[in-house]
RNA sequence: GGCCCUGUCGUCUAGUCUGGUCUAGGACACGAGCUUUUCAAGCUCGGUACACGGGUUCGAAUCCCGUCGGGGCUGCCA
């Protein structure tokens, strides 16, 4: 390939849309973006939905949601706008959206110059590269059953030899070939496989080396119209000028076969990069048996976008500094491939909880409040955008989601039941318990209204609690407001609730005890 | 089985290329303490790791060889 003409990067994601979007996807597609903003270049979102079975619509929407969620934009791809969650996009509008798709939707529903991006709109170039393939020799029809398949392998396997098609079909004329299938005979497409070694440079694993004389002739297709995985793939990059591919370490013993696609039909190099994998506690492959591994899971459960990212960052890489929090703009600037891990990488909730912490620490109140809402309709619990910053304000520090943090604001909206021996601090009795709360309702009812805040509130008190002492007032005071044994400062409960719901509620603990 | 990748605290990692400053640093988690009206947060302190065995060298986490462990792939999935 001639190196002398530098290419601009061009990067690309190329998820299938057969599930909701993995974590381990997402940490693909970050490194690809980060990639991409360091160098000036292109990041595209290309759908690998060839497998007809298992892709489905709703998880390429998924897809795109997600990765809008993220802030992960793509330059070309399919429109992000398609990734619009309308209410009424669903049950009713499928036979519309079905006519539509056939026509004018397909046509503008990409962003780029190098589209369609999703393969299933792009057979027809498939196509054309498999009668290339096939008239230059380099591909045929194989007739083989899969029941011989299997059994020739298990014949390898028992020999001890490595199990890699033995080209039993390599030699049937292209006419022989093309008239067998004519008569209805069942077949697939091969792609003969050179007998020599394929080495590259991995961005991070450095020389690899493989033998074709180990593959055997692969698939390439199923059929002109039914390309498989890593055909369609070297053909697109090709065409969509990627210079890099960022991928997953699974995708390592591919590599080769592309590459041997690529010479057969003198595309261009690819620089390629590994990342390695994310794993479970037992160090196999991410997998949704020990862990939430859909980022739907993550956005639902309270974390946020920027904490994702932050901590997915973290997981293979690290800054040359000691510094963990990291915002995305920073993780450009610090960002080096080349210093992105070999060994895979166990993901930790508990560092993710961690991190997520942190962010939710630095938002404002009224940020929080904004995302905290979202948690609280599904609750069905409502109120004033104030309020809710105020509540968001007074819990933010002892949370670890916005999950976390609308259970633990709930009883500001709606005070709990619970019984009177909560009210009782240490071994006081109920007729001290009730004397304490008492005096304070006296105290607290000097106060003024719309003076009615934390301060106020604790000078008002401050000679009962010298006298009485801290926990004998305050926690009875605690228990009466939040219905619970751990909140934060009651006299910041106060402060929030306003002078006559504190008074309420304090009176229906007198009542109990 | 074969091919390929990989191996520093429980976990994420710094350090490995360019041997000494590493009796191995940071973070999460854990434990103790401080603070304290609860729970957190915060602060301080603490324990725990160079997979193993050989070599090379004055000196090895760092270089070489071997062993063992882990993972991925081995699909008419991606």
């Amino acid at each position: 390939m001639t190196a002398t003409q530098k290419r601009g990067v061009r990067v690309r994601f190329a998820p299938s849309p057969t599930g909701f979007l993995h974590v381990g996807s997402v940490r693909t597609a970050l490194f690809n973006w980060i990639f991409a903003k360091q160098n000036s270049g292109k990041f595209i979102l290309r759908i690998e939905d060839t497998d007809k079975e298992r892709s489905k619509p709703e998880y390429e929407k998924n897809i795109l949601e997600s990765l809008k969620w993220l802030g992960l934009d793509w330059d070309e791809g399919p429109s992000p706008n398609g990734a619009q969650n309308n209410a009424d996009d669903t049950q009713n509008n499928a036979e519309k959206s079905q006519r539509e798709s056939a026509s004018s939707r397909r046509k503008s529903a990409y962003i780029g110059d190098y589209g369609p991006y999703r393969q299933s709109e792009r057979i027809k170039i498939y196509r054309n590269y498999i009668e290339r393939l096939i008239g230059e020799g380099r591909a045929y029809r194989c007739f083989c059953s899969k029941e011989q398949l299997e059994s020739d392998r298990q014949t390898m396997l028992a020999e001890g030899l490595p199990p890699k098609y033995g080209g039993r079909c390599r030699n049937i004329k292209k006419e022989d070939g093309e008239k067998r299938m004519k008569n209805g005979e069942a077949c697939v497409i091969r792609f003969v496989v050179p007998e020599t070694d394929v080495e590259f440079n991995d961005l991070v694993r450095g020389n690899v080396k493989f033998s074709g004389e180990l593959m055997g002739d692969m698939i390439i297709a199923k059929s002109e119209d039914e390309p498989l995985y890593n055909f369609a793939a070297t053909i697109d990059d090709e065409l969509m000028e990627i210079t890099h591919v960022i991928r997953a370490e699974e995708h390592l013993s591919n590599t080769p076969k592309q590459i041997f696609l690529q010479q057969a039909l003198n595309f261009r190099e690819i620089k390629y990069a590994h990342i390695p994998l994310i794993l479970n506690p037992d160090r196999s492959k991410m997998s949704k048996r020990y862990l939430e591994s859909s980022v739907n899971d993550y956005r639902s459960g309270g974390y946020l976008p920027e904490a994702m990212l932050n901590f997915l960052s973290l997981l293979g890489w690290h800054p040359k500094e000691e510094k963990e929090i990291l915002g995305i703009d920073e993780i450009i600037k610090e960002f080096d491939i080349k210093r992105v891990q070999k060994a895979g990488a166990v993901f930790n909730i508990e560092k993710l909880n961690w991190i997520n912490s942190q962010y939710i620490k630095k938002k404002t109140n009224t940020e929080l409040a904004a995302l905290l809402r979202i948690f609280l309709e599904n609750k069905n619990i409502d109120a004033e955008d104030e309020f809710v910053a105020k509540v968001a304000g007074a819990e933010k520090e002892r949370v670890k989601t916005i999950a976390e943090l609308a259970e633990a604001a709930e009883f500001f909206f709606k005070l709990p039941d619970y019984g009177p021996e909560l009210l009782t601090w240490k071994n006081r009795t109920a007729a001290e318990t009730k004397n304490a709360i008492n005096e304070s309702l006296k105290m607290l009812d000097e106060i003024p209204e719309e003076k009615f805040a934390r301060e106020e509130i604790g000078n008002a008190l401050q000679q009962l609690i010298e006298k009485t002492g801290r926990g004998e007032v305050l926690w009875p005071i605690r228990a009466a407001l939040s219905g619970q044994k751990a909140s934060p400062d009651p006299l910041e409960i106060m402060g929030i609730l306003g002078k006559k719901e504190t008074e309420r509620r304090l009176k229906i603990a007198m009542k109990k005890l």
